[in-house]
DNA sequence: GCTCATTTTTCAACTAAGTTGCAAAATAAC
DNA sequence: GTTATTTTGCAACTTAGTTGAAAAATGAGC
């Protein structure tokens, strides 16, 4: 992701100041293959730096809130968050239950469902967020067949 | 859903004993037109008499293990259920972005997208979960059109 | 009905995510 | 360099949900 979008120049278009952790957060995310909680993409960031979780939190909202970044809301406690750049646009994930982890479906299309409920809904759907649960590849690997 | 379903008889199947707080647990979901949240359920069976929200998240979460109640994580922080009788199969969910409220989209099939969803994950997919969000029609009213 | 084993509910204490208000530090503009 | 503004940090707090163990309720056998 981080390859096809200047993120100073995003953060510019937004007047945000382009400050290292804002820069970081963008990073992290631009280059994590999946969706990321919080509390990892803390995690990474303190493995260079000591950071308050509050500005985290305070990152990320104005990030979320301006359409820079993309909420979803797993099972579990934590909030994951995705790069929204048109290059990732909405699409459905995919949640392990055993891991946790939370990747991007982005070959399965919206459109059909989209238009489905726009008929039904009206201009009122804003937004439609697609969760499929299942056992990763990696997960099911980890246990044996029929255990 | 209540007149349709025989809670002691489900209790029954499920190995669980028909207690008035596991009953008027299935009462309450049974009779809600929509997915309501922990805390509602909570304030209802508290008007009526004492009880101790362990007992409920503990009540909930055995249903939901054993399949008698869905779960569904909308934004926000508390997590909302539904009933999952045959009478109210799996659909996608409305949220409004005001009030909070889910609602179920119950007109809406998910087979087209299911179907998409096996081809591409293959049997990994156990559950699919739909989130739209927008403003439903009450907050719209509350608010004059252009405001 | 009474007794015993099991299940259910409660209590108190805890964890973890996320929030708030305000002070300190960093930054941009002048 | 000084000042006004934005950003970050700190401490304290809120709220959802969890844990372990004790107390209460229930069902089965008598």
């Amino acid at each position: 992701m981080s390859q096809w979008c200047n993120f100073r120049q995003l953060l510019g278009r937004h007047q945000l100041r382009p400050t290292t952790l804002r820069l970081r957060v963008l990073e992290i995310l631009g280059a994590a293959p999946q969706a990321l909680p919080v509390q990892k993409i803390l995690a990474l960031i303190r493995t260079e730096r000591s950071v308050n979780k509050v500005t985290i939190y305070r990152i990320l909202g104005d990030f979320c809130n301006l359409g820079i970044i993309r909420k979803i809301n797993p099972e579990g406690r934590s909030t994951f968050y995705e790069l929204a750049c048109e290059h990732h646009p909405p699409h459905p994930h995919f949640q392990c239950r055993r891991c946790g982890e939370v990747q991007c479906l982005e070959s399965i299309s919206l459109d059909h469902l989209c238009e489905e409920l726009k008929e039904v809904l009206g201009p009122g759907a804003l937004r439609v967020e697609i969760r499929v649960e299942g056992i990763c590849p990696k997960c099911q690997a980890l246990t044996p067949k029929k255990v």
